[in-house]
DNA sequence: TGAAATAACTTAACATGTTAAGTATACTGG
DNA sequence: CCAGTATACTTAACATGTTAAGTTATTTCA
C-alpha cells in the first residue's frame, strides 16, 4: 500500500480551487452578457493594445492558438472584433474591437472591478498582496528553463 | 478610456499561470502512461478509498459529474476501475481498482512524488508552505457562503 | 536564387469544463 | 400508501484544453 500525498497536501490542487473560488464570482456575471472567462479576457487583451496579432494576442491572452482560433471565429461572427491582414507580413490577422466590441468594454468592465474589490477585500489587502507575490516568484522560478 | 486592471494584477490569471507552470511539469509524464491529469486524479482518489461512490468521488477530485462520467465511462473500458451497484441506493455506483489500476498507482505515484519534490525544492519548502496556508485561507474565505 | 528551415496561424481529434435538462430511484408528509 | 419532492447520476450541447499535423508565407544561407 503505497502512501500518496493527499490532495489536501497538493499545491496543484489548492491553485485550482483558489481559482475556482474566484471564479465563481465571475462567471454568473460574465454569462449575462453572454461571455465566458476567456471571451472577456481577449476582449480585454484587444481593448488594451488597440489592434494586436494572434500570436501576442494568444501569449498575452494566456491562450494557446487553437482554442484563440475559436474563440475570435466566435468574436468575429458576433462582430465584436474585426480582423484585417497585416500587409507587411501575410500570415498574420490584427484584431481590432468594433463599437459593439468597446461597448461590452464599458458595460463590463465596472462589474468585473466590483467583484474583483469584493474579493480583495473580503481576503483582506494585506494578505492579497503577499499571496500575489508569492505566486509571481512561483511562476518564474518553477516555469521550466 | 476605460482603465482595466491589466493582468500581472490579477489574482485569477496568476492563479492560472502558477498553476500552468506546476502542471507543464506533470503532463508529459502522465501522458506516458496514456493518462490526463483528470484521470490521475481520479485513479488516485478511488485508490486512497477503497471504494467510493460517483457522487463523493466527484467532490473527492474537484471534478463536474458530467465530467467524472465520462472519465469513468473511460477507465472502465480501460478495465483500469471497477463499476458495481449499491445494493442498499440503486442509484448509486460504486468504485474500485482493478489490479490493472493498482499496478498504475505502483508505476505512476513514485514519478509524481519526485516531481513534486523538485518543484518544492525548487521554489524553496519555506515559500512553499507560506503558499500552501494562504491558499488555504484564500479558498475558505473567498468561496460562495 | 532557390531549396530547406522557420514562423504564423488553422484544422483535426480527442478530452474536459460548464450549464441545463433528463431518468431512475429514494424519501417524506398528508 | 402515494403524490410530490429530492437525490444520484447521465445525457446533451456548446466551449475550451491539449497535442499533433497541415497550410501558407517568410527567412536563411549555401
Amino acid at each position: 500500500m503505497i502512501p500518496i500525498r493527499g490532495f489536501n497536501q497538493s499545491l496543484p490542487m489548492m491553485l485550482l480551487k483558489a481559482r475556482e473560488a474566484a471564479m465563481s464570482r465571475f462567471r454568473p456575471m460574465l454569462r449575462k452578457h453572454n461571455l465566458t472567462e476567456q471571451r472577456w479576457r481577449v476582449i480585454r487583451v484587444i481593448y488594451e493594445h488597440n489592434h494586436i496579432d494572434a500570436g501576442e494576442l494568444a501569449e498575452k491572452s494566456f491562450l494557446l492558438s487553437p482554442s484563440l482560433t475559436r474563440i475570435l471565429r466566435y468574436l468575429e461572427s458576433e462582430k465584436i472584433v474585426l480582423r484585417s491582414g497585416d500587409i507587411k507580413d501575410l500570415r498574420r490577422s490584427v484584431f481590432r474591437l468594433t463599437n459593439k466590441g468597446k461597448e461590452i468594454i464599458n458595460r463590463v468592465a465596472p462589474e468585473t472591478e466590483s467583484i474583483y474589490s469584493d474579493i480583495e477585500r473580503i481576503f483582506g489587502s494585506r494578505e492579497f498582496s503577499k499571496i500575489f507575490n508569492l505566486l509571481e516568484k512561483f511562476s518564474c522560478k518553477v516555469n521550466k528553463q
